[in-house]
DNA sequence: TCCTTAAATGAATACGTAACCATTTTTAAG
DNA sequence: CTTAAAAATGGTTACGTATTCATTTAAGGA
């Protein structure tokens, strides 16, 4: 491989010449930046980004610890988030953990010295949390966010589980089921805790028969559903816990000849793109703004790393009901 | 950040021990590598990849330019592909490319010397080929191909396209649509022309007005799908040249209040995992093998990494119609 | 005990760049 | 012209690691 050494033997001039061709033209004559790009072009040099990360300590390289593409939620923030990172000029070290996997990660996003690390995967009590903050490299969690309450971006969970449920409630349902995800997961947590809270208020009674607080793998997911389609008193609604779910649970429905909503209704969280698809059309609670939570947390990792003040970002954002085809009143 | 010295010089033994011991431990005696460990521990560190990649001319890293995730193909792909590509110890660059940006996206893969890329955003005739043979690199296209034929891991784009019209001709449509994309990219190029054998072989006609090579934005769809329904004789089938059109096109017909696939059958060309779901059920050609296009691309670009044998691969895997729900016999 | 061989460790160097400081060349002012 | 200042360029070093080669230490055989 060519090296700037190379460049500047050739081109008759230092190294230090080549480097400032490249980095700070306006200090070198016409004439000679002239000869060094020729040879430049000529050679077909670049530069090694990792001997300039080597001397500046920066890698323009930011790690992202993502759930899975296969939850939807994941598909429209890891299109975002890398969407934003390249226009300002950073790389994306992309990473699908499951909980295994999530030390090595951090292995590898710290021994490439990464910029920034944005999160999703993190449990409320994690100790990876303090392994963070003691590394000194900014970094930021989207959705989840940890029992310190320090660099998140989320939205309302517990507004938006209340909302899913008062929504249903307001349909006349009676009979409502809970299928969400790990009580160790903040986003899960918080959503559970608000549609009980709305039971509560609406008066609705909660029978552990109809909580299932899954692991969100697509079989314990259908495993809650045939539970619950097995109950003398099936539920006639079932809020759930993320809108990767309601898919979920709306496929196993389909299977079992099910109507959704005739038959069940079934409301998300999240307001995924693809819930918009005509074929889907699902009702959802998300936040009221446009841009989903990578877009923002990219933005305020990215303002962290280049203004290198240590604010704590906290931000939750508002949500509401967005109805749509997948919820209906209740049939007598 | 405290270095492979400061260990050293803490442990009162030289930097290049301290390099054995995490290296080949088998050579330092077991006293020495325990005090070594000890302050590794201790002063928490973490070796510099950068510095590695410097020294060993390898970077453990893979560069991903994918097209954007608002198509499920490469949701699907680009899952495959990252999880197989840590598994195999590698990180994962990823950007998603338009056409203008492809330029930055290759200089950044190269300054980063990347081990190896996969790419699927390449034209039939891309000077960049040449450019990317010249460097050196290993790399492979997943889907797409370049007029040269090296180095492609693809479906039978052509036979892709022909079953696709054989299956709507033998439900008894007479007036059938070609929604697809740019002819200057491989697969839709082959998809579109087996598309027209078919309707040669079959002997159904073919008028210029039913057929749209769009540039696959939403919006161009969009106006094709209008253009055809504001025609005299509608369509009573579209063919398409991805499930992405096809799903795009569900949506406006939906949208418009037709009936899929009772007033219009709609088949598409990928079996993205998507078009399973309960909700969509889209009637697809697609490769008889389990296993994406990205995965089979992965596996192969990181064999030519290890095994640096120039062998070049040429993949074209055999495909079948999946038939399920968006296509119908024609209505009279 | 001595000698040979193997095992364990260290010193020096290269990788490719940017940054710092020193030097040379050019320009402008008097 | 001279001289001071500014512009342009070059020499040297540091970044953090792995590698190569040299050296020291330990082990084993006679």
């Amino acid at each position: 491989m060519v090296s700037s050494k190379d460049v500047a033997k050739r081109a008759g001039v230092s190294q230090t010449t080549v480097s400032r061709v490249l980095n700070t033209p306006e200090l070198v004559k016409k004439p000679t930046l002239d000869k060094v790009m020729k040879v430049i072009n000529e050679l077909n040099y670049i530069p090694n980004a990792h001997a300039r990360s080597l001397v500046q300590n920066k890698t323009n390289t930011i790690a992202l610890l993502s759930g899975p593409l296969d939850n939807p939620f994941f598909v429209d923030t890891t299109s975002a988030i890398i969407n934003y990172a390249n226009e300002m000029g950073y790389r994306v070290n992309v990473q699908y953990v499951n909980d295994q996997k999530l030390i090595e990660a951090y292995a590898a996003a710290f021994e490439n010295r990464v910029d920034g690390i944005i999160l999703s995967c993190i449990l409320i009590d994690d100790p990876i949390f303090d392994k963070l903050k003691q590394m000194d490299i900014p970094f930021i969690t989207y959705n989840r966010k940890h029992k310190n309450n320090e660099n998140f971006v989320e939205i309302d969970n517990f507004e938006a589980g209340y909302l899913s449920a008062k929504h249903i409630i307001e349909l006349g349902h009676k009979t409502i089921a809970w299928v969400g995800g790990p009580l160790t997961v903040s986003t899960f947590n918080n959503r559970y805790f608000g549609f009980l809270q709305a039971m509560k208020d609406y008066k609705v009674p909660v029978s552990e028969q109809y909580i299932f607080n899954t692991d969100t793998s697509k079989q314990d997911i259908t495993r809650a559903f045939q539970r619950l389609m097995k109950l003398e008193h099936r539920p006639t609604a079932i809020c759930t816990g993320a809108d990767s779910l309601a898919l979920n649970l709306i496929d196993d429905a389909i299977r079992e000849n099910i109507i959704v909503p005739d038959d069940l209704s079934i409301i998300g969280i999240d307001n995924v793109d693809l819930s918009q698809h005509g074929l889907i059309q699902l009702t959802t609670v998300g936040s009221i703004l446009e841009q989903n939570l990578g877009h923002l947390a990219i933005r305020e990792l990215i303002n962290m790393i280049e203004n290198k003040k240590n604010s704590c970002i906290k931000i939750t954002e508002s949500v509401k009901v967005f109805n749509r085809r997948t919820t209906g009143k209740m049939n007598m």
